[in-house]
DNA sequence: CTTGACGTTGACGTAAACGTAAAGCACTAT
DNA sequence: ATAGTGCTTTACGTTTACGTCAACGTCAAG
């Protein structure tokens, strides 16, 4: 919308860095929310001076986030779990315990997934009711 | 625990009611919780005097309230969508707008159960890579 | 008739997840 | 030099979803 010739914009200098603006419109969330997420320790972004940048790790980290929140969990929540895709894994005792997480998790999922599933099938049949009554005001 | 003989309690009496302890009980959630449900209008029990009356409505009701929270649904949406069930359908024009706000419901269902899968999937990835690790720690 | 056990209505408190100014720096375009 | 645009922090406000007393009603048992 402003000049957007000649100059080198903040933008994609380094081709692969974005500013809280960018990601805040790509994501549709307002910069506050990102900066929500930073304060509770979702994201890091680099420190350019004052300035956030934004890099491909946090952009991933924000869409686990986001789908986190679609399905309901806790911010505080999402946390952990996206914190365990970055954890150390060195020591035999640091992979049994995120297997552990893991599988946690997945116990969580599935019954999400259960639930998804029995709601639209409720709502498949709910429909079909409908569509029968629509059907005898027809024929009348 | 206390005297349980002889006594017409307030419970099964009719058979089919039931008390606010017990509903809570039964759905592990607290009283405080299954008034605040009906203050939002998503449950209205019956009133015996001054006493609430749950009648097996309500107990569809609170699985259907419970179900959309553990979807992340906020209770005013929850309200809306578990009204839809019990709405007139008489008129044509009402069947047409139960069946488009069935559409919308399902189209946000989908999303979610898209991401459910896909939360899954990569639980399922990220538990093979933390398995192969274990293995070379294994066979050093 | 008093004591529980259970139920009721306020009403204030709180945690989560941001919204919404307010006020100030940094750059650069005119 | 100044105005504009974008980013920053600080901080109080808001909504949702209840938690947590407080204070009182009621009914059967001892």
């Amino acid at each position: 919308m402003t000049s957007d010739t000649s100059i080198a914009r903040p933008s994609s200098r380094t081709g692969e860095t974005w500013t809280i603006a960018q990601v805040a419109e790509e994501f549709d969330v307002t910069h506050r929310t990102v900066r929500h997420y930073e304060d509770l320790g979702l994201i890091s972004p680099e420190r350019r001076g004052t300035q956030r940048v934004y890099h491909r790790r946090d952009r991933t980290r924000l869409s686990l986030i986001l789908r986190g929140k679609r399905l309901g969990f806790p911010l505080e929540e999402i946390r952990t779990i996206i914190d365990l895709f970055d954890a150390p894994r060195g020591r035999r005792t640091q992979l049994e315990y995120v297997l552990g997480q893991i599988d946690e998790r997945r116990t969580d999922l599935e019954q999400r997934l259960r639930d998804v599933q029995d709601a639209i099938a409720e709502l498949g049949e709910f429909e079909r009711r409908c569509r029968d009554d629509l059907g005898r005001l027809d024929h009348v």
